[in-house]
RNA sequence: GGCGCGGUAGCCAAGUGGUAAGGCAGCUGUCUGCAAAACAGCAAUUCGGCGGUUCAAAUCCGCCCCGCGCCUCCA
């Protein structure tokens, strides 16, 4: 089954064909380092993350580029507010410390939730010359004029805008809440390159010192790193107007290549009581603040866990859903790993491959879900019933230890699709519990064996004791066929 | 005003013409010294409402109700 994805240009489900056969280039418009990532880009760049990965399961090599927006007003107004007014400092300086800083962080929280590292994270600073040789040719070809305040592109001259956010000019209520500029010859026309006012950072350029526009940077830098036409674009859907529709007026009137980008893909909105979370709304979690009280695999189980079209709502309690559906995943592999260690290897051949042709009809279930536009949460039921093929399969007299390990291998291998790691988290959690409450693993056997003698002597007092006990220091015990076995839950 | 998303069990959520995945919570049973986990079974006779098309509709069409988003910086 060939893979669909929902083209948001065309509003259709198209079959993903590339441009070239085998390579895909994508571009994710990324962040502006200029507050703590939250909840909202966690789920953008969770739905990209999957898209990669999955594109990458299916064989295609991924060329992924992902910019950071680390000049514009916000972070300006950031660099203000956290460092004192100084003459002496460079406001460029300044601002590049407020966006160094919130990248780092940025780059902190995403390695937590696994999200694979794009090939290239293109800034806007370091691409300024490229961006004025834009400008320039759009002004050459009589796209763009210039105010005493910057340089516009003109939409009434690109006669395909609207065409992604399926806006007409004359239907928009401008003005209706943002006053609207009067000397632009269009409300909708939108700035290229702004001139600096006296203590703003300032680039010279042809027209006089200042910094870029907003939309000018994702064109300029995507079409440097992947050509003059790729093959997705992607981002929230709040950016599908205006930056997405300017993004292409530009690009296509500078280029003449139509169309610029092949697929246009846009994740929905993480809300709160069912409304959207954002800075402006000041309703925003930061994924810092999050992984306190959850790990960061459950919160990508829990972002996974809806569609990525579909509007996600945040509650403290669907996480903690997430976090028990999360536990069950480990608890899987955890069972395998004991078993693994206890079980004979096969005595027939036959029993094992007929284990396979089992294996394979879920791995199938997931690709099929997973090539209907990346339907995770279709895909993790697929992998919720391999878990419970899995449970049950554990429970038959005849198993050997090559069935097992084949269980596990898939089940790895599908939930590595997704990015989500269930061993490497429960190392972590042994790592840091071992550090803080000092109960080593041969301490833990110890009383395992203490308990095992108790309950020999039918001295049930004890050894329900000891499981107290160790209960109370994280530690679980649990009865098998194959002898005790534990685990640490943090 | 324009454009768009959604309404499926107590909660979350797949499913776009063939008779309701999966997760969480709950109940019953099996297993266990007791637990835990797991397994088995129960749980929506029904998919916001009303009509229509069809042998067949959660899925297609029409109308209506409700929630939300974009049109402004936003992932």
């Amino acid at each position: 089954m060939p893979l669909k994805i929902n083209n948001n240009l065309t509003r259709r489900i198209e079959e993903f064909v590339p441009i070239k056969t085998s390579e895909v280039g994508m571009y994710v418009c990324g962040i502006t380092p200029y507050d703590e990532t939250h909840l909202g880009h966690a789920r953008a760049y969770v739905t990209f993350d999957i898209i990669r990965r999955y594109l990458e399961y299916s064989g295609y090599k991924v060329r992924h580029i992902q910019n950071i927006t680390d000049i514009d007003d916000k972070i300006i107004k950031k660099s203000e507010i956290l460092n004192p007014k100084s003459e002496n400092t460079d406001p460029k300086v300044k601002c590049r410390e407020v966006a160094e800083r919130f990248t780092d962080s940025f780059f902190e929280v995403m390695d937590r939730m696994n999200v694979k590292r794009a090939d290239i994270y293109p800034k806007a600073t370091e691409h300024i010359p490229e961006m004025i040789k834009w400008i320039g040719g759009l002004m050459d070809k009589g796209f763009a004029y210039k105010l005493d305040d910057g340089v516009y592109f003109e939409v009434a001259k690109f006669k395909d805008y609207g065409k992604l956010s399926r806006r007409k000019t004359e239907d928009q209520q401008a003005g209706a809440r943002v006053e609207v500029d009067a000397k632009k010859k269009d409300p909708l026309d939108f700035a290229l390159w702004k001139f600096a006012k006296p203590g703003e950072p300032a680039w010279e350029s042809p027209w006089g010192a200042g910094r870029p526009g907003w939309h000018i940077e994702c064109s300029v830098m995507s079409t440097k790193y992947l050509g003059e036409q790729f093959d997705i674009h992607g981002g929230g859907l709040d950016l599908q107007f205006p930056h997405h529709e300017n993004e292409i007026s530009q690009t296509e009137a500078l280029t003449g290549k139509v169309p610029w980008v092949k697929y246009w893909i846009h994740n929905g909105f993480v809300t709160i009581n069912q409304q959207k979370m954002s800075k402006s709304l000041g309703n925003f979690f930061s994924l810092k603040d999050i992984f306190k009280k959850f790990d960061p695999m459950v919160v990508r189980l829990f972002l996974l866990s809806t569609h990525y079209r579909s509007p996600l709502n945040f509650s403290d309690a669907q996480l903690a859903e997430s976090k028990e559906a999360y536990g069950k995943l480990q608890k899987a592999v955890e069972n395998l790993n004991f078993l693994i260690l206890k079980v004979p290897e096969a005595e027939a051949e036959v029993e094992v491959l007929e284990t396979d042709d089992e294996l394979d009809v879920y791995r199938e279930k997931f690709r099929s879900a997973m090539d209907d536009d990346f339907n995770t949460a279709g895909a993790i039921g697929m992998i919720f019933e391999l878990v419970h093929f899995i449970n049950d399969h554990v429970k038959e007299e005849k198993i050997d230890k090559g069935s097992l390990e084949d269980d596990k291998r898939l089940l790895i291998e599908l939930c590595e699709v997704l990015g989500l790691r269930l061993e490497l988290t429960q190392d972590k959690k042994m790592d840091r519990y071992v550090s803080e409450v000092g109960l080593s693993n041969d301490e833990v056997e110890m009383q395992i064996k203490k308990r095992e003698a108790a309950r020999t002597n039918k001295d049930f007092a004890l050894s329900d004791r000891i499981r107290e006990d160790l209960k109370k220091n994280g530690i679980i015990l649990e009865d098998t066929p194959f002898g005790t076995k534990w685990s640490r839950h943090a």
